[in-house]
RNA sequence: GGGUCUGUAGCUCAGCGGUAGAGCAGUGGCCUUUUAAGCCAUUGGUCGAGGGUUCGAAUCCCUCCGGACCCA
């Protein structure tokens, strides 16, 4: 007999001889929780009765007596059984209950010799019974001692991170309260949420890779959504002003600190709205949340070894995109504006910058507007701490931006940088269909030569483009950046609750602790 | 895809060529206000998998499978 099944063994032990005491966990379908654990704390009233439920996550018998935490999640109440006055059959049911088990108590609120809240259980009973050992580590002073480390066992089996971890259970908490932020900001603003497909012909509105699956009744491949644009737009061109969609789009590439196969974008579009009224929105929306959610303007975050405060209560800073790249590489602006004059000024071969260790090659690029990216990314990105806007994007990396009236060799689009990541990307939306044309066409060719990430063609909204679209401002915000950004996460693994994981190599593995004869 | 680190009991970790360890959890016993309860006893491991070197491998080497962090 292996160790875990003696584990498993002694447990089911422990839940027949429950029952035959008349106290099944799983019987009960309903217990009185009228506070939380930490109402009951805050409300104190010696002597009060009270009725709670959760989770044993102490648990010390001596003999006649004992004790228990029990938490709801949240926070955590002692509770007190005493033999003679539960009687033998209870108090043995008390003694047949393990760390982690889910129990209900009645009884009145008492201060124990040291002075610790607690409840003086009347009546109780177990609610569900935890059949594996559950890593439930003591704590004294707020430190948990042996409780869950392993980032992996965290991440793969999200429900003990959630009950072990109370940071960690925050942030992800705290992610769900940020979302809900970001939709009250945009109702109140008076846009309408949307929600539009994610089987898709073509996936259009961003440059990534689609995941493809297959439509059998119609005997198709279709596409899972990388972006929400194209649809959104379509809305527009419907006459319908101001719209979002906060949803999950799927882009197929690999998984880092910042990237997830599937993620949440939230994405708003306004008619005769410009690029300045989507920066308000994006300060506003960010000030909103932050105070919100966190109370605060002003965001701690940790970085380099210390804290440092990001404030959203300021309008963000403005740069300009080729500005910045020239101050950062000492190349001239002017020789910014031409491919060939950049790579002469940069050099063919690969620079590096010395801070981060980040490289780029400038020969290796095909399009000035490549090029320009690269650049943005190693050498200015790294230093946009606090809230930042680009603006002034190159076209051909911009298929559905405007053309800058002055330049067009460049567009109406910005993009929003905070701690030196990529939070938001906004133009002042194509609304010519000869141009938009003219952009998708240029895409195709460079999917032909090769670009994986070219945008498709899209007949569809060309046409609801040719049929009028006003003048309109769009803004994608990256939602979970968002969130790891104001919870202060150093991966993006930390505010998703269920992280893409590489599957198990096999089953035994997929579960370590479940024996063999238990379904799972 | 490349580099660095990593995988030992349910959990947290030590051991780094010479008989697999500790604390917690678990099990049995004592204990009616404890709280990282305590005291006594005790169970539990193919040291990620496979191959090699060696008289001898958790430890050294190779391959593979996971994971973390950098870079692409």
């Amino acid at each position: 007999m292996s160790n875990e099944e003696s584990f498993w063994d002694i447990r089911l032990e422990k839940l027949q001889r429950l029952r035959e005491l008349g106290f099944d966990p799983y019987k009960i379908e309903r217990w009185d929780t009228p506070k939380s654990a930490d109402k009951l704390h805050a409300d104190f009233i010696e002597g009060t009765e009270v009725s709670f439920a959760g989770r044993i996550s102490s648990y010390r018998d001596m003999g006649k007596a004992g004790f228990a935490h029990i938490s709801d999640g949240d926070g955590k109440i002692q509770a007190y059984f005493r033999r003679d006055e539960l009687g033998d059959d209870a108090y043995e049911a008390y003694k047949l209950l393990d760390l982690g088990d889910h129990i209900g108590v009645e009884g009145k609120l008492f201060l124990t010799k040291t002075g610790e809240q607690s409840i003086h259980v009347s009546k109780f009973h177990p609610l569900s019974k935890a059949m594996h050992p559950l890593p439930l580590g003591k704590e004294k002073d707020g430190h948990v001692f042996s409780g869950l480390q392993d980032i992996e066992i965290r991440n793969r089996h999200r429900h003990l991170d959630l009950m072990a971890n109370k940071e960690g259970r925050t942030k992800l908490l705290n992610r769900s309260r940020i979302v809900a932020a970001v939709r009250s900001y945009f109702n109140d603003c008076g846009y309408l949420e949307v929600e539009t497909p994610l089987l898709q012909q073509e996936a259009g509105g961003a440059a990534a890779r689609p995941f493809v699956t297959h439509y059998n009744e119609y005997e198709i491949d279709v596409k899972l959504r990388i972006s929400l644009e194209l649809y959104l737009k379509r809305i527009i061109c419907g006459d319908v002003q101001k719209v979002y969609e906060l949803g999950r789009v799927f882009r197929n590439e690999g998984v880092s600190y910042k990237h997830n196969p599937e993620f949440t974008l939230l994405e708003f579009y306004e008619a005769y709205a410009n690029l300045e009224d989507m920066m308000r929105h994006v300060e506003n929306c960010f000030k909103y949340v932050a105070f919100t959610v966190f109370g605060s303007t002003k965001i701690d975050v940790p970085h380099e070894d210390g804290y440092l405060s990001i404030d959203f209560g300021q309008p963000w800073a403005r740069v300009d995109m080729l500005d910045e790249i020239a101050k950062h590489t000492g190349v001239q602006r002017d020789q910014l504006l031409e491919l060939s004059s950049a790579v002469d000024a940069l050099g063919a071969g690969a620079r590096v910058n010395g801070v981060t260790g980040k490289r780029v090659v400038p020969g290796e690029e095909r399009n000035l507007g490549g090029l320009l990216e690269k650049l943005l990314e190693v050498y200015v990105e790294p230093t946009l701490i606090q809230p930042t806007f680009v603006i002034g994007y190159p076209l051909e990396i911009s298929p559905l931006a405007k053309k800058d009236p002055n330049d067009s060799r460049f567009t109406r689009r910005f993009e929003g940088y905070v701690l030196c990541s990529e939070i938001c990307n906004s133009f002042s939306e194509i609304n010519d269909p000869i141009d938009q044309r003219e952009r998708f066409d240029f895409q195709v060719g460079e999917a032909a030569a090769g670009d994986e990430e070219a945008h498709p063609m899209d007949e569809e909204f060309l046409y609801a483009l040719e049929c009028g679209m006003p003048p309109t401002g769009g803004c994608g915000i990256g939602i979970d950046r968002m969130a790891m950004l104001l919870t202060g996460s150093s991966t993006l693994r930390e505010i998703l609750l269920f992280p893409y994981m590489r599957p198990p190599a096999s089953s035994e593995q997929a579960v370590e602790s479940t024996p063999d004869h238990k379904e799972h």
